[in-house]
DNA sequence: AAATTGTATATTGTCAACAATATATCAAAA
DNA sequence: TTTTGATATATTGTTGACAATATACAATTT
């Protein structure tokens, strides 16, 4: 797993130390890797990643600016600690988008595109017949994916993208119920119906309901389980502690 | 306006050097200082706030983060040159992000956030009979910073100002005609009226299409002097060029 | 035992230096 | 005169070092 990282910068030519960093960086926290909370040691970093601590500094600014990272003055960096009620306004601003991403789509789709999102939601049936919610989740984050994708709009996806990775801060991953995955899928189909139809504002508004609902049907199973409580852990996963 | 920056690192303890040095880069772009293709020249711009590169490659990190500036392998920072395709996604953005502002303002406004819109709405009446388009914009500005603030959502209040940080990169100050004015304004109380009736829907509608009205004038204006070229600009305030 | 102080260590924020790359300058050839 | 090539300069990407601050630990006092 380190093995990529250490390739990708003996290999490189193209991009700089910072951007390889930046990247891995992102993928630890969006992954889980490491924690809401957890310091991040630049040294211990740094080291791990072959480089100096210049170039882990600047990934960590463009992080803080991704809203991935704090910084508190003589302290360091943090994975940034999301309460609950910044999650649920990432999860607002994320549904508007959503629902503009939609409302394009529907404005101008594709025969390919409704092909490709009808046979995910025929594969989410499967997998809720079969009761897989592993498969249901990637599925569903695939389905999203196309949406976004066909929609055609750089910026959006962007900011879209951006907050799916914000909301990825909240690594509470809920079961999900076979119930909650049919009412998410006939969601899916009844977006599929509006870009069929071409009913942007219909689709728009079924798009941002499919998010918000979406983000309802995930903190009802985390208050289920009464686990929701951010930034419980305080291990750290960047941390080279030796004592003295 | 140096000495600003100098007061503000002479008396700091509490905000790094990256932080100052990334406001004032920030606020370079914004007003304009440094025009979009501008080369940021690194020790130039070190030496200008009296600190060394570290803390101005930090601060650049973080402005390409947020879209401000970018990157070329081995040359350095630019300022962003942002193309028309690209200022309209912005813009697209912008406009779902104000709608949601507005719908929000609808279903929560209190009678001192009317006061001050229908404060700022009559400020404006008088500005475009005296035909002072300054003021016009100023009071444009106030009257959406109002808005944003009253609809007191942290999320979407940051990315709609990151949003418009952005499109300040094309500078192409359009000459606003007093009917252009008068039907922006008009549309100011359209919206005031819908957070009145704490109808969101309404407002929310209203705002978004008050954006895209917006960018739709602006666009045409400078259609009108034929001068919209994106970067046409080759200098370089921050350089420091000594020939040898 | 709990709290407090003093001391050592770790870590950050910042800077200055170095190698690699890109840019500018100038002379020679077409 | 324009183009090409060689050389010098400037600038970046990256590193290692240093001072200031924060943290961890042990000794001391209540």
């Amino acid at each position: 797993m380190t093995e990529d990282v250490s390739d990708a910068i003996a290999l490189r030519r193209a991009e700089s130390l910072t951007a390889i960093v930046q990247k891995e960086l992102e993928r630890m926290i969006v992954d889980g890797e490491l924690r809401a909370g957890d310091r991040l040691n630049e040294q211990a970093l740094a080291q791990r990643f072959g480089v100096s601590r210049g170039p882990v500094r600047e990934a960590m600014r463009a992080l803080e600016c991704a809203q991935l990272v704090s910084t508190r003055m003589n302290q360091g960096f943090f994975v940034r600690e999301i309460t609950p009620k910044e999650t649920a306004e990432v999860y607002d601003v994320r549904a508007v988008v959503y629902g503009f991403i939609c409302a394009r789509l529907a404005m101008n789709v594709s025969a390919q595109a409704l092909k490709e999102l009808e046979g995910l939601i025929a594969q989410m049936d499967d997998a809720i017949t079969a009761n897989d919610p592993k498969t249901y989740y990637r599925l569903n984050l695939q389905f999203h994916d196309i949406t976004i994708h066909h929609a055609s709009h750089d910026r959006a996806q962007q900011t879209y993208r951006s907050l799916i990775n914000e909301s990825h801060l909240v690594r509470q991953r809920s079961l999900i119920e076979p119930e909650r995955m049919r009412e998410s899928n006939k969601e899916h189909a009844g977006l599929v119906d509006a870009f069929r139809a071409g009913d942007a504002e219909l689709a728009r508004r079924l798009g941002e309901e499919h998010s918000l609902a979406g983000y309802r049907r995930w903190k009802n199973s985390v208050a289920e389980d009464g686990a929701y409580s951010p930034a419980v852990s305080k291990n750290n996963a960047a941390e080279t502690k030796q004592a003295p």
